[in-house]
DNA sequence: CAAATATTCAATTAACTTATTGAATATCTC
DNA sequence: GAGATATTCAATAAGTTAATTGAATATTTG
């Protein structure tokens, strides 16, 4: 029976090369960007803070995992999630960290101090608040990934057009802003901008990928 | 704001920590044989074909990236998962890699030629096929694993004592054997030897874990 | 077809990870 | 307390991974 001892040490191998993917900070970085929409090497390159050749490279990590596709657009590549399954795995792993290592606690509340005091909204509620016309949602990501796909009924108000954009806000309606993910500062930015301002906000706790990948209404254009 | 840039690049790199720790084949070995129980060094050394040194040191990996937790017992070090996310974070890694990479199937259908002509059922199949009385459940692991924990209203046969309980066992009614995983042999060994002797006989297509992270119901003894 | 742009590749260096070995520690048993 | 057992630690050698650099390739634009 040792073949099945071979068979067995294979077979976790195997699975091994998912984990190897998942186990550098870059990496993980790439895929989440990813998740908002697909990019080619050099966006990606100028979004995580790292060269076009190291950005390139671990990209084919991610690619030799089977975790992103590419598509070659003339003389761009373009690459995307390979499909949803893999955010539903960083997510796992991003849940995972955020239950069990008490440092990536520390870290967001060094950095954002006022994290405690956002009272975010999770999706469930936010569904209902939209239903209900409780709420207007403000999707503050870059313009071309809500144009990839936004939670249904969202207007697009990347943070740098909130200045302008904000006397075409109610006062009397709360305000609910999203972004890319749990750990993404644009939502955390925006909320704290409206409330100087007098108005009523609070962030959505997660991100459009996460939005999506529940199921929830979205809508693209 | 390059102080976002250190934010960020911290944050993933936490983050990839989870990811490191599921980075090796030992490594995942270690948890998978965890998610069936609590066992000990030697223990886990045995099953999965490594010196003891070197599963201490897999398995200290694995704690400080918070996996799993030790407690001193005795003479023994008895290790187990940290909690149930855990599981559920190498079950997605699990799934990503059977649906991406072909390597996977490739391997399990060298080594168990006649996986296709298993016909496993899912587990919520299972629980109708339980409830309405038409199936007799074998926990084919080995006992401990069985008092641990198992399927509500299972045998306890390990796959050695499968020869003498035959007896025992109804040619009127189909068994449905399990064990640890989707990839454990235990239950295909099973089945293969009940229908050998005329016995009609199918596997669970996951493992204990995958039953009771699901929610559905299970016993301790 | 030359120049410009985007991406990948290859080579290098530095840093990290793994398995092995043997020693150290800690608990139990007699 | 001596001997046995279980686990961890420290040191080493071999193998792997990461970032940087500069060259190679491939596509578009003039």
């Amino acid at each position: 029976m040792d073949e099945t001892r071979d068979f067995k040490t294979q077979l976790y191998e195997h699975f091994a090369r998912i984990g190897k993917a998942l186990s550098s900070g870059h990496r993980l970085e790439l895929l989440d960007l990813l998740a908002q929409g697909g990019r080619t090497v050099e966006v990606l390159a100028r979004e995580a803070g790292m060269s076009v050749a190291n950005t390139s490279q671990h990209l084919q990590v991610l690619r030799e995992a089977q975790l992103v596709a590419v598509r070659r657009d003339g003389q761009y590549a373009s690459y995307r999630l390979a499909d949803e399954q893999v955010f539903r795995a960083w997510q796992e792993v991003r849940e995972l960290g955020r239950a069990r290592l008490a440092e990536i606690d520390r870290t967001v509340s060094d950095f954002l101090a006022d994290r405690e005091t956002l009272q975010a909204v999770n999706a469930h509620e936010l569904l209902r608040l939209v239903r209900e016309e409780k709420v207007v949602v403000l999707d503050v990501r870059p313009k071309e990934e809500y144009q990839a796909g936004h939670i249904a009924g969202a207007r697009s108000v990347p943070l740098a057009e909130l200045k302008v954009h904000i006397k075409r806000l109610p006062k009397s309606r709360e305000i609910i802003a999203y972004c890319r993910g749990p750990y993404c500062v644009l939502a955390d930015n925006a909320v704290a901008f409206l409330r100087s301002r007098g108005y009523k906000a609070r962030r959505l706790d997660s991100g459009y990928p996460d939005w999506k990948v529940q199921g929830l209404p979205v809508a693209v254009s």
